[in-house]
DNA sequence: TCGCGTTATATTTTTAAAAATATAACGAAA
DNA sequence: TTTCGTTATATTTTTAAAAATATAACGCGA
């Protein structure tokens, strides 16, 4: 370990059922459709396909029996989405764990 | 989040040049053949083929001077490899990370 | 009632990753 | 000098993931 330097990096993740519910992909999802109230422009901001995001959507609501993103189609505008108090609560609570997770790979970082 | 139970998990790995160096895979590809002398029988012991085996393990003498793994072809038994110190150096390193990674863990997992 | 932009879904096509296959090089030991 | 099991490497084949394409449903507003 003399000879380089190394960083040290991670991902952190909710599991339910020992399956992957939501890591930093879906909340930046949850935050973008949150932000823009639409599913396609979410989509198109972090370079996914509408298919993608959708599916994403679909899985992280199957977790819940509340869903976490709302949607409807046709109506102004051709439709919209929007984040419950459950997808709330949850992006909050992500966003807690990743910023203490952030505090220990800067503690335990390279020498 | 009241509807349903979660667990936190995540991984974590090293960095060199933003790049990834090594995770649990090749840590544990490395112990196995520190233990059984052989690239090969690493390699089946983790169902992956001979070719993954030594291309991650290229992959991480490449950034070193001094190689991790020594390997040798021909002679009795067919070939050997061996982990340098090095390399012993870099198995003990990541084990103290991991062991305070599985903390954070348990200290933040789900209420 | 028609167009619009979105949601929702299925199907096809493309791309990338993984696996499988093949083969040469090697040195000890029989 | 031949056999053996491994290391080392290239090539081909298979599989899985991602992307692209297509199309229907919807409801507001013009």
């Amino acid at each position: 370990m003399a000879d380089i330097s190394y960083t040290l990096n991670g991902r952190i993740w909710l599991e339910v059922n020992g399956e992957k519910m939501l890591g930093h992909g879906r909340v930046e999802l949850l935050e973008r459709i949150q932000a823009s109230g639409s599913i396609r422009q979410a989509a198109l901001q972090m370079k996914m396909s509408y298919k993608q995001a959708w599916d994403l959507i679909n899985h992280i609501n199957s977790y819940f029996e509340k869903p976490v993103v709302i949607s409807q189609r046709g109506g102004k505008g051709g439709g919209k989405a929007t984040i419950t108090e459950e997808g709330r609560k949850l992006i909050e609570k992500f966003h807690q764990l990743q910023s203490a997770f952030h505090a220990f790979l800067l503690e335990n970082k390279g020498e």
